[in-house]
DNA sequence: TAGTCATGTCAACAACGCTGACGTATTGTG
DNA sequence: CACAATACGTCAGCGTTGTTGACATGACTA
């Protein structure tokens, strides 16, 4: 649709050619499978998905977090999510415990067991991220991240936002 | 695993610390959703899904491609791609005609209706990745770009590379 | 000619989204 | 208090997209 702006104002906005723009789509394909690729091969040899890492995840980032504050984040149906919570529910990787102020509210919690498994998967991923962050330095790192943030929906940007801004659960 | 490297050489290494890592993750995670979103949106309401997409998408970008390159772009195994093709290639979408040195080759092309898919898809999501570029600007679109080749496996680096220094198919 | 290659296809299965509907506590409200 | 809303769980069914394994065909190649 828009081609490149030329005569714009004599400035440099060819970064936002339509190739430019193209570039970016196809980086952030494949950049997206290195992203899932170590904790995936790690769970392919178990009965678990990428869905289960993902609740894994945020519940060890917000300990005592509610179904339906994780249902915000993860953005998908509550049946979805129940499905995977069930497993690890049943399997002992995650804790269920009824709320103390609201009993309709389910705390969620990592088990110990639970908290082995995000460690290796968090680090596996987190392995690949430090090579990446290392190779292309601070300042590169920075405009990564503005991007990627520009990039969010407002909804997902205000969960991002909300996690973003809290300490480290480590 | 690694904690904040304090003593390292009293460089700023600080961005390499494991909570500015987990806040990149999860910035490509909620990114990720949006990245797809607007796309995903299109193709609800057809009988297509994001596979179809993404084949339309490389073909499109590389018009004349072979079922086997294809194959090594997507990184999926060819029943999978070959469910996705067959539709296409039965609604109309793309052509497949065989190749002229190698009679064995099948070279995909997009027919005039998978190209005005085609164009509607990606112009959506162009127009988020612009807006993004837009508000980040170019020197944290280039860090961006940056990030994003470093996390790449080795072999979808070569593809990305491979389409990167082509021209243009617009 | 024998072997390899590119492609297509059948069957079965798993992960993970979705909608719709229903049930059960619990909480908040008029 | 009665009723509505909320939080959660679950059953049933379905669609997309990935996988393995096996098999077939035609075409190229040593």
């Amino acid at each position: 649709m828009t081609q490149t702006p030329q005569g714009t104002s004599g400035q440099a906005l060819l970064f936002l050619t339509d190739e430019q723009l193209r570039k970016g789509i196809e980086a952030m394909f494949f950049a997206y499978r290195g992203f899932t690729a170590d904790p995936d091969r790690i769970l392919g040899d178990m009965e678990y998905g990428r869905a289960h890492h993902r609740a894994i995840h945020f519940i060890h980032r917000s300990p005592g977090t509610t179904v339906n504050n994780l249902l915000g984040i993860l953005g998908v149906t509550k049946q979805s999510l129940n499905r995977v919570l069930r497993t690890l529910i049943a399997d002992g990787l995650v804790s269920s415990t009824v709320g103390q102020r609201d009993k309709r509210e389910r705390h969620l919690h990592l088990t110990e067991k639970g908290a082995a498994l995000e460690r290796s998967l968090s680090d596996a991923q987190r392995d690949r991220m430090r090579s990446a962050y290392r190779a292309a330095g601070p300042v590169a790192v920075a405009g990564f991240r503005q991007v990627l943030e520009a990039m969010m929906d407002d909804e997902m940007r205000y969960h991002y936002q909300a996690l973003v801004d809290k300490p480290d659960a480590r």
